[in-house]
DNA sequence: ATGGTTGCACAGCAA
């Protein structure tokens, strides 16, 4: 099967290039992220018509996650769990066949010095705690989202001015790693070692078009998954042409 | 140089 993962910013100012995007790719789950709508405002139409099922974890304005599916959405998880709800929608969890989907849109921390960098690590060590309480590595599961971290300077553009910067400090990459040790791979890096692969880049002066971007959109998925998965990539034409969003889809092929 | 662009919602914040 094919699964991406998309943060569309805003999937009502987005709709058009998403059905269009999966008219040509034909995924059979994609994950989506900041979706910004309240679920009875959601869209549901152009998927549903198209033979997918929309399962939505929104809200006004900020945020929203999403999981689009050909095949039915099982057991699904909204947000992380009590004692302490998450007030922002960032967490989705369903069953697709076989595979434990779980979609995030990790805060992405403002500036290190800010409470909400403080919030966004530990929003990043409950996910792993989540992962830790209801899951076994052995299991069929795919993390994926927009992670708002670049996991190495190989994802970065720019390495020295990102240095101990929100999206590469130290802090938020080991936290990063902490969830990883739980046992995912990220798939994309497995196939593909080279820098200059981003998938988000900046609206302003021209980011996108001089290629200065980072890879903070990932699909991680467990061994036996990985195992499974004869290709993964970024689709950075995603992001170009009239009105795209700053982020580019992220796609894993699983047999 | 602290700019610049976009979305939401209609001012100013978040990214």
């Amino acid at each position: 099967m094919k699964l991406a993962s998309w943060n569309v910013n805003s999937i009502r100012a987005r709709l058009d290039r998403v059905v269009e995007w999966i008219d040509r790719n034909r995924p059979d789950v994609l994950c989506l992220q900041e979706t910004k709508v309240a679920d009875d405002l959601f869209p549901r139409e152009p998927f549903e018509s198209r033979g997918y099922q929309v399962t939505a974890f929104g809200q006004k304005t900020y945020n929203g996650v999403a999981i689009v599916s050909r095949q039915p959405a099982a057991d699904v998880v909204r947000g992380l769990p009590l004692p302490n709800p998450d007030p922002g929608s960032r967490l989705l969890c369903a069953t697709v066949a076989d595979l434990r989907v779980v979609n995030v849109y990790v805060p992405n921390g403002r500036a290190v010095d800010s409470p909400y960098f403080a919030q966004k690590l530990d929003w990043l060590r409950r996910l792993s705690g989540y992962l830790d309480e209801t899951a076994r590595p052995s299991d069929a599961i795919v993390l994926c989202g927009d992670f708002n971290v670049a996991p190495e300077d190989r994802d970065v553009h720019d390495p020295a001015a990102y240095r101990d910067q929100v999206h590469c400090h130290p802090e938020e990459r080991k936290a990063l790693a902490e969830v990883a040790a739980f046992g995912l791979i990220d798939v994309v890096r497995r196939h593909h070692p080279e820098s200059g692969l981003y998938s988000w880049w900046d609206y302003r002066q021209g980011a996108f078009h001089r290629n200065r971007g980072l890879r903070i959109d990932h699909v991680w998925a467990t061994e036996s998954v990985a195992a499974r998965c004869s290709g993964a990539a970024i689709d950075r034409d995603a992001r170009k042409g009239k009105q795209p969003s700053d982020h580019a889809p992220v796609i894993a092929e699983i047999a």
